[in-house]
DNA sequence: ATAATATTTAGATATTTGTCTAAATAACTA
DNA sequence: TAGTTATTTAGACAAATATCTAAATATTAT
């Protein structure tokens, strides 16, 4: 749970998650949209990844970012007991 | 969003959420729980109640806090954005 | 009024974090 | 093989954060 909410707790991050869920971009599409440099990007990558938010895949020189959704559906049973009872 | 994730973002205030999530407890009782200095856990607190995931209310010389359970259910909503679709 | 209790505010400090530039690695292209 | 492109790793630095002790504020009790 950690690690989640660590990688959550960045907007640039949140924003990078909200643009896979549209479906799968490499590193370089995903660092244009942001005015902050490549190396920058690909550390934000790395938590998000660590945190087991994302998945990566080498597509010859590219390297290819998706959602990992089966991570977000424990966030959610997280914030489901907080609801529940009382 | 930002304020909650900042908010989440430390295990100790995940802790002190899910305590709440039994029912209202004073700041001395919470304190109580953890190995962390009183105006440590009082900052936790502040940090929780600017985020709005918690409300207080002075008791005589006690402060209550509740769980705030309206912001969770936005928390929730962000969350579901990332399932839908695709 | 004084003392005791509950909690916060203030100020300091060490650690973590987001960012940068420069260099390294890896893969395509000519 | 040499050059170009895509991305990461390394190292540095400023800003944010979690924690502490000491002092301030507020409430209750004697």
């Amino acid at each position: 749970m950690n690690h989640i909410f660590k990688a959550l707790n960045d907007e640039t991050r949140r924003k990078i998650i909200e643009m896979l869920k549209a479906g799968p971009m490499n590193a370089g599409e995903i660092a244009e949209v942001f005015d902050i440099s490549k190396p920058s990007i690909s550390h934000h990558l790395d938590i998000l990844k660590r945190a087991d938010l994302i998945t990566s895949e080498k597509k010859g020189q590219f390297i290819e970012y998706s959602l990992n959704t089966s991570i977000i559906e424990d966030l959610l049973s997280w914030i489901l007991t907080l609801k529940k009872e009382k």
